[in-house]
DNA sequence: CTCTCATATAACTCAATGGTTATGGATAAC
DNA sequence: GTTATCCATAACCATTGAGTTATATGAGAG
């Protein structure tokens, strides 16, 4: 997944956007409101990289009245550790199931 | 280190940067010149790229007569596994003494 | 010394993208 | 029904950055 693996790259350059989806991480999930607040950019500008995040599989959405709930997807992110693991070159047989342990981890 | 891991995802996001560094990941040492002749884009074009890299610690220089070879720094990709883990939050017991691996793994 | 080759730098162009404000559409509140 | 709220989209602007061609630097070759 040469495409997939770019994607995740480009997605994750941005630090705004990174910062987003490491809050979802480490604090669950979020309506875009509670996202804004701490953004430190406007909700127009949250809404764009959650759908940035949401194309690149590292996000979920759940409609819930007019609110938007994220979540942390965070089995998308086992190409990047595929590939770094490739890089290293040494980690490749420890990593072999790890996507399927990071899709368990989701649930 | 958040400027350490912001400077690897920048310079990880481009295509033709990370091909050149997986290439020299898989290789080992090459010159400016082999590169380019596999590179698709114009020597000047690679020189700016490996100058990127090097200022992410991801690869080193060594000149020789006129040439100049590049080798890539496997251990720079520290902060990338550690901030993936983090993010999965399940792995830290196992990386915590990834860096010192990776650092014997470069010599 | 001159010429050629390998690489780096300069100057520039163009496209991509992250930010903004303004607005639309849907749902809850009154 | 009207108004307020939440989020997404539209339109626009400014910056960044990756690519190019042209040129400079510097080391071997003749």
């Amino acid at each position: 997944m040469p495409q997939t693996q770019d994607l995740l790259f480009r997605t994750l350059a941005d630090p705004t956007r990174r910062a987003l989806f490491e809050r979802l991480c480490r604090e669950g999930e979020q309506t875009v409101g509670a996202l804004t607040a701490r953004a430190g950019v406007s909700q127009p500008a949250v809404s764009k990289h959650l759908g940035v995040l949401k194309q690149a599989g590292l996000v979920l959405d759940r409609h819930e009245g007019r609110q938007t709930h994220y979540t942390a997807q965070r089995s998308a992110l086992a190409p990047l550790i595929d590939w770094t693991s490739q890089m290293t070159g040494f980690w490749e047989s420890r990593f072999d199931d790890l996507e399927d342990l990071l899709k368990r981890m989701d649930q």
